[in-house]
DNA sequence: TATTGTTATACTCTATAACTATA
DNA sequence: TATAGTTATAGAGTATAACAATA
């Protein structure tokens, strides 16, 4: 068998820990700008350009018949947009309506401020460990 | 104004994307197992022990409403239970039965698995200095 | 035929407000 | 009065299966 230290589960502990009080975050920060999780997530994903619905299914790993309904709320509220896709007459690009645009930057701006402060007196040596290690551990 | 480096962001986007990483990775682990994300976290909670309501819903970070709901449909397949609790009679523990047990611990062996496939080629020093990151941001 | 997106349907998750029973 | 938990209600998130339109 190969050998497992304590400090194994330890770190895969610490990472689940991590992902749950950085969920919790990010609900609080949608909260009272009037969004949920998830309708946050498709904003911010958007804040680089249009996507289609598959592709922003993809990314979001959800259902396209889920992302529909999702767009739906999103698009009565003005958050969103559909707009034809020239190139195929099928598909459609979601892309960030002006007062989308505004919310979806509030919430990244938020969230990054929040992880910040939290991040703010870890030495700059672990700041850059900690960075390498997690590109390292998001391409597996 | 206080100087800030690309790296500021940089740590805060690698952990907002290890958060969603995780999430995906958390939803592909239940799933299988016929779990939701949210009843696999609720029942790997219980694996310490039995809980009352109130902490349940603190420690889930949702309204005591809405897992009334979450623990009634974990009841009816018999994997939790709601225990009287004789030191006060408006309080019950929710405890896990011998099939939420065992489901709980498949749960959590199989994530804690995963991720430490994800962090196996980690050096033993970035994996220090990781956990003991994770572990002051924690604490924020 | 394959792909894009939607519809229909059924559950689950979640919050708010009002409630019961007990402390 | 305060606390533990539930009920009623409404809205949001999600998947599966079947579908229309276009490639």
């Amino acid at each position: 068998m190969v050998t497992t230290t304590a400090r194994d589960s330890d770190l895969a502990s610490a990472l689940v820990q991590t992902m749950h009080r950085l969920q919790d975050l990010h609900a609080e920060t949608s909260r009272p700008l009037g969004l949920t999780p998830q309708q946050a997530h498709l904003l911010c994903v958007l804040i680089t350009g249009p996507l289609g619905m598959t592709e922003l299914s993809r990314i979001l790993s959800i259902e396209r018949s889920s992302l529909t309904s999702m767009v739906d709320r999103l698009e009565r509220r003005d958050l969103v947009a559909r707009v034809a896709n020239p190139a195929d007459r099928r598909a459609c690009r979601i892309e960030l309506t002006a007062a989308g645009k505004d919310l979806a930057h509030q919430c990244h701006d938020a969230v990054v401020d929040r992880i910040q402060e939290m991040t703010a007196d870890l030495p700059a040596s672990a700041r850059g460990t900690l960075i390498t290690a997690l590109q390292s551990i998001l391409t597996r």
